[in-house]
DNA sequence: TGTTGAAATAAAATCGATTTTCTAGTATAA
DNA sequence: TTATACTAGAAAATCGATTTTATTTCAACA
């Protein structure tokens, strides 16, 4: 993903670190709980310290860091009962954009989601191969965001995308080497069928049994690991 | 509002002013679409320059300034869009996370509410009188934070507190010396009865109409005021 | 032993100054 | 005229150092 700030001419550093630090979250190199030590930080990434804070506190922002005043950040802890709300905030968002979508999207709308669909389709998910695993998130994170995107409500597609990082993580830490077994393909074009037919009903009720499917898979693996409440 | 970063011992610099700030954009005392010249804010403000960046960025992340890299900061333009999109926002997470509460509370939540309802029901919204409407604002906001807050879903608490406060300013601005006709007493007091009650059904539809309503009579003033299309 | 308090240390927050990047104005060339 | 290149000037971004606050250590005392 990129900076949160829009971006005109050259990137600021502020910017490229944030991108970095998100990476670095996101795919559990600074694991979930861990102390961020800014000075640390600053030295090992080799940056300053006024654009590091900055970055840091667009992350927080964002729910991926947590801060407590004077004495520091935290990588937002990871947790089943985390999962499940993100998991439920998604059902609760993702269908709604889709029904909006769905009103406002015209010819090219439908284009786009028919294109995105094409890709992911093109784009092999090989489990064990990062690359791979990249490529197809990109592609995935893509379709998906296309499919929403024309609800034209620019806070609301702020949060799904917020949403949707948290998941991302969830999915890098626990899914690294997992194959998916259902036919997501499947999945995903019926989705777009639906859609671009203007199938609304069908849609959101198909798009919200896949968020579903897909959460329940993580959920399985997460729950052998991690005790049920948060922290 | 307090500061969006919990508080320990000392309050930060950057934490007052990021209270400042907000309370400066919410009421309409930096305008909306104003250009934010951070030198020109530091000295007239009389605080330091490290922590107002790191007390607009935070406000960044709460939608109500916006950053462009390397352009500096503008508080976020108000819209008849932005309004509604705000609005069915609410609409869609504000009944669910009542019904949420209503699940999840006991009797602890009960009496919360119930003195929540009371209180509001003793402030008098005076119109004119900024004391009185700041104090009512306050119960107001109790009241409904209190209603909702026992979904046990800390994102989304987030998502409304910042919604609302997006609301809130529609209101200072535009609502300052107008009398709210309807019975806001009566509503207020359905919705509690009904929550209380476990009726999720009607607490739901109840709120979902308590916000269309107040809505509305944002509406009217504000369209006769704006341009239909943000910006 | 366990507890309290002072000193030392580590980390976060802030400051003042510098560097980089944008913006607006002007002059020159097409 | 229109477009392009240059030049202050303004504003944003960043740096390095200082100040403030929290945490840890350790000794004195109960």
């Amino acid at each position: 993903m990129e900076s949160s700030v829009k971006a005109a001419g050259k990137p600021t550093m502020a910017g490229q670190i944030e991108v970095q630090l998100r990476h670095d979250i996101l795919h559990g190199i600074l694991a979930p709980g861990a102390k961020l030590n800014l000075d640390k930080l600053r030295s090992s990434m080799d940056v300053g310290l006024s654009p590091l804070r900055e970055a840091v506190t667009r992350l927080v922002a964002e729910g991926l860091i947590e801060a407590e005043a004077q004495r520091g950040y935290t990588v937002t802890p990871i947790s089943v009962a985390n999962l499940n709300e993100v998991c439920a905030l998604r059902l609760e968002l993702e269908p709604y954009a889709l029904r909006k979508s769905i009103e406002n999207g015209g010819l090219d709308w439908e284009t786009a989601v028919m294109g995105a669909l094409y890709r992911l389709n093109k784009t092999d998910r090989i489990p064990g191969d990062p690359v791979s695993l990249a490529n197809w998130e990109v592609a995935n994170n893509a379709f998906h965001l296309t499919l929403v995107e024309r609800c034209d409500m620019p806070l609301l597609i702020k949060m799904y995308k917020s949403l949707v990082s948290m998941n991302d993580r969830y999915r890098h830490i626990y899914l690294k080497a997992v194959a998916v077994q259902r036919d997501v393909i499947d999945e995903h074009t019926a989705i777009a069928q639906a859609a671009v037919e203007r199938r609304a009903n069908d849609a959101a009720a198909l798009l919200a049994r896949h968020i579903e499917r897909s959460t329940n898979n993580l959920r399985l693996l997460i729950s052998a690991d991690l005790p049920e409440n948060p922290q």
